[in-house]
DNA sequence: AATTAGCAAATTATCGATAATTCTGCTGAG
DNA sequence: CTCAGCAGAATTATCGATAATTTGCTAATT
């Protein structure tokens, strides 16, 4: 939610067209022209650029070498190919992080999920789910891992906010619920399962239209 | 091996950086300060910067906001890591692609496989295995994962091209006929099974010193 | 002797302007 | 009526110069 005063320009020019891209404000194909975004920071193209070359990376924009930057399209393919990532790596994460789990830490991670169920609308919901993932798998010790797993949840959510889904509602709780209990009883097994499949729920769900 | 002439400047220096850095010239932790890189290039900085936030975005580098550059440091740790990752991500492109193989495909992998065996050097080696992965991994019809494996297949190569492994040998091309084996069988299971104990093989080398 | 304040040098980040490339719309021939 | 080819316009990529930060060194103070 921040954007760190220190943060060079090229920085927050980033985050603030990622969350634009993924709450959906940004239609998926539509064109980002470098002068016209670089006016409306206020400043010069080139960290507008540098923001580019990072969207790129997170996979929320493409851009070919001479004729500029597009937001990334989603298909159903590949929300169902982010899911599908997420959940092979969350599962290697957590396979990792189980041993290094805490009370304390399951503790916090319950906390997160009651937030997610009294959630009133997408956005606080996935910030609350974002939470739930990241406590249980921090632990792992394999920082490259979770980064990738951060930017699969980010693209992930481009699909909760997108029209696409019926409406909102919190389903997930019980997954969670489930999880943790697993968690608790040291029964690594049934929880990476569980994990597994609840992390491909999104891309499952019968889209709206 | 390209360099494709339509490229832009950036893209240019981006990869002659990562062949550098996989290859050991670079050594970890050495700063890249982007004046020197761009005169060596005889370009101005302005690339040179779009080329840094590519090679961060590989994991080849790490960057502090406003102190620099320094090309990434790969612990044993990190290796296990990257070699885990790769192990999931290609287990799950596997599953994908199995059902698309064909026979031709196979045979270019086996072919790919036998280059390796004759293969005189670390670097040959390493263009063969990667094609071989490539080769059955591809018709999974999953960009953005080809993608992520070829990424952690570049940063697991900065192991192989390290000091660190005794000398040269090239042990794993039983595995690559097994994984073909059970592929042209259709044991899909065993396919993948073999291929994720055999990614993992490159963090389990005892290191030279 | 150690620690910290303050200056100088080096380096990074940004800007405004220029060169190169792609896109657009038109014209004219077949 | 369609399509190839060609200005002109729009946009991207790069450059050289400037502003802002960090770093390293010196010196003063405790």
């Amino acid at each position: 939610m921040p954007a760190a005063t220190d943060d060079t320009i090229a920085i927050r020019i980033g985050k603030v067209l990622a969350e634009r891209i993924i709450a959906g404000v940004l239609e998926p194909g539509s064109r980002l022209g470098q002068d016209r975004i670089a006016e409306e920071f206020g400043a010069s193209h080139v960290p507008v650029r540098e923001a580019f070359r990072r969207l790129e990376a997170q996979g929320l924009v493409v851009s070919e070498p001479r004729r500029g930057v597009r937001v990334a399209g989603f298909s159903m393919d590949e929300v169902k190919e982010v899911a599908e990532m997420r959940a092979a790596l969350e599962v290697l994460a957590l396979r990792h992080a189980a041993a290094h789990l805490t009370k304390a830490l399951l503790d916090e991670a319950e906390d997160a999920t009651s937030a997610g169920d009294k959630a009133g609308d997408a956005h606080t919901w996935d910030e609350a789910n974002r939470t739930f993932h990241r406590l249980i798998l921090s632990p792992c010790g394999m920082p490259r891992l979770l980064k990738s797993i951060d930017d699969l949840h980010r693209a992930s959510a481009r699909f909760l906010f997108s029209g696409w889904r019926a409406e909102w509602e919190a389903p997930t709780d019980r997954d969670h619920r489930t999880i943790l209990h697993a968690l608790r009883a040291g029964n690594v097994e049934t929880a990476t399962s569980v994990l597994a499949r609840h992390v491909q729920w999104v891309g499952k769900v019968p889209r709206k239209a």
